[in-house]
DNA sequence: TTGTAAGCGTTATCAT
DNA sequence: ATGATAACGCTTACAA
């Protein structure tokens, strides 16, 4: 900068303020430090910038794994609306571990990031009081907070639930099963709590023998069969809370010789990529992973001017695809 | 840090030596000062660290998608490698358009980071200049440059045709079809050499007619079966560059009413989760992603110390699964 | 409109 | 072993 103030034949005030817009800067100088600046081929220091003026464009994004095609959704569209914005993403995984999690939010408060948005944070972490504390602006995904005045999006889980119930009920069904994630988890419980109130309004009782609680990984789905379908009478559906318990469900349904969607009907959750590519696809109900980003994103900027709690519910969507069917005739 | 120092009544610049160890310091007032900066909860302002020093902890990782499961176990085990080596990961999605490329290395450059790691960066881009005008440490992935010296880390490509073509081939198959990836791309034609090759190596003569140049998208798995299959002879095998391609040809097959292995058999590359999930199982080509990412964050970290231009090789293995057997009898 | 100078929070070079 | 102090590259009163 220094250089380009000398070669210009200026001070370095006057490069900072050309750099700067929003300036009254003469027109003739103004020229004068523009060839300068791209002569020397000036890139300003952001560090410096940053150290100066307190705002780094850096934007944290902390999630609990990668591996996971839901949270690629999120860090792929979180980060092409930063970076529309003019952020970058510095991305953390904590792979769960609430240590690692607050590691990373700690060199994240030293940056001084000018926010962070973070997904199925872990229950018992405490970098709601690390935030909190550094009164940085931030956005919850996925989860609600009462204590920390704090945005957040999620999504409306327990309609999603209806949703799946009100179409299995639809197609005929009324012997329907379900796999959930974790229920200590919310927004498993959210779907379930949807899901029965679906079945209930059609004057449909949900029996808890056709309740399987899973972990949301593909081998769940394969054991929640292996004990859904311990004895007869088998449901004629299925309502699995991600598509990856799902598949595994297909899995072991084929294997045991079931058709699909013939014998019985699969519905998913999340709408990965994979399941459009199944044979046959997997119906499913779909998030809105890009709203969802970008709402994060929007809560994330604007909280710093307003910084009024909002909150951000946005809705599921059902996505028929060849894995649903009416029921067997006979059976029902 | 002026706060801490009078709290623990020394100087700023002693503080800084117990901050930084590997200073002596008299035992009594490191107590003194560890107690006041736990007091005062004192967390060291990494940006001005990072202008006096030079030293960031930053690690750029620029890949051209993000939406595709090769490039996610990329970025999921460079973060947890960088990650181990405590550095943080800023992650840039180019999108394929060397304008964002651009803009986005330049806005790592400016922040000087410590090293930038990218994968398969556009042919057309000039951030190789950019990159080494700054000095800055990079490795490339994917794809080795002749011209910089830059670190490298690839994937035998060829070898890995060849792999695919000696498997068909042992299980018996003679009548071998093959989807690439866009042949402008390296490694699409590597792997369709070394594919080539193994076919010959056992003296099967491998007809254009049966190569069908795709887009490493599901869609082109579908339009190759079209082609491919438009008339007789039909193939009994196809080896496809990648997961998804494999998993558009089976979709197409299947409509088609071949089975799977028992008519063609399919061979995919990647080894993405969904081919495990796949009914019947993908078989495919696996490559050591954690090893490549590792690699890339070594030899980036490493090269800080020495400059030798360093080039890594690895080798995919085969992954054999359900939709892999021996030709139909009587078609060979 | 432009220049001077102080300061952002560190580290490193001097002295002491 | 510790303390002043300059410097890193920038922004911003304040002065001119």
């Amino acid at each position: 900068m220094k250089d380009v103030a000398t070669f210009a034949g200026v001070s370095i005030s006057t490069v900072s303020r050309v750099l700067n817009k929003h300036y009254r800067v003469d027109e003739g100088t103004r020229k004068k430090v523009e060839e300068a600046i791209s002569a020397i081929n000036y890139r300003p220091n952001l560090m410096a910038q940053g150290l100066r003026s307190k705002v780094s464009n850096i934007i944290g994004l902390v999630v609990p794994h990668l591996m996971n095609e839901s949270f690629m959704y999120l860090v792929n569209y979180v980060e092409k609306y930063a970076r529309e914005k003019g952020y970058i993403i510095v991305i953390g995984n904590t792979e769960g571990e609430p240590e690692t999690e607050e590691r990373f939010i700690d060199s994240l408060l030293r940056r001084h990031v000018d926010g962070i948005i973070f997904s199925r944070v872990s229950d018992k972490s405490r970098i709601l009081r690390l935030i909190d504390k550094a009164k940085i602006p931030a956005v919850s995904i996925d989860r609600i907070f009462d204590q920390a005045d704090l945005a957040a999006v999620t999504l409306n889980n327990r309609n999603a639930g209806r949703i799946a119930a009100e179409y299995l009920i639809k197609l005929g069904h009324s012997e329907i099963a379900t796999i959930t994630g974790p229920l200590n988890i919310g927004l498993s419980r959210d779907r379930y709590l949807g899901f029965c109130e679906g079945l209930a309004a059609s004057g449909v009782r949900f029996d808890t023998d056709r309740l399987f609680e899973g972990s949301f990984y593909f081998e769940s789905g394969i054991e929640a069969v292996k004990t859904l379908w311990a004895a007869p009478p088998y449901p004629t559906a299925i309502f699995a809370q991600n598509d990856m318990m799902a598949m595994g469900a297909m899995k072991e349904l084929v294997r045991r010789g079931f058709r699909i969607p013939q014998d019985v009907s699969v519905l998913g959750f999340d709408n990965i990529p994979a399941s459009a590519m199944m044979i046959p696809s997997l119906s499913t109900i779909s998030q809105p992973y890009e709203e969802m980003a970008r709402w994060a994103v929007d809560l994330l900027i604007q909280e710093k001017a307003e910084n009024n709690q909002k909150h951000v519910i946005l809705d599921a969507t059902l996505v028929p695809r060849e894995t649903t069917a009416a029921p067997p005739i006979g059976v029902v």
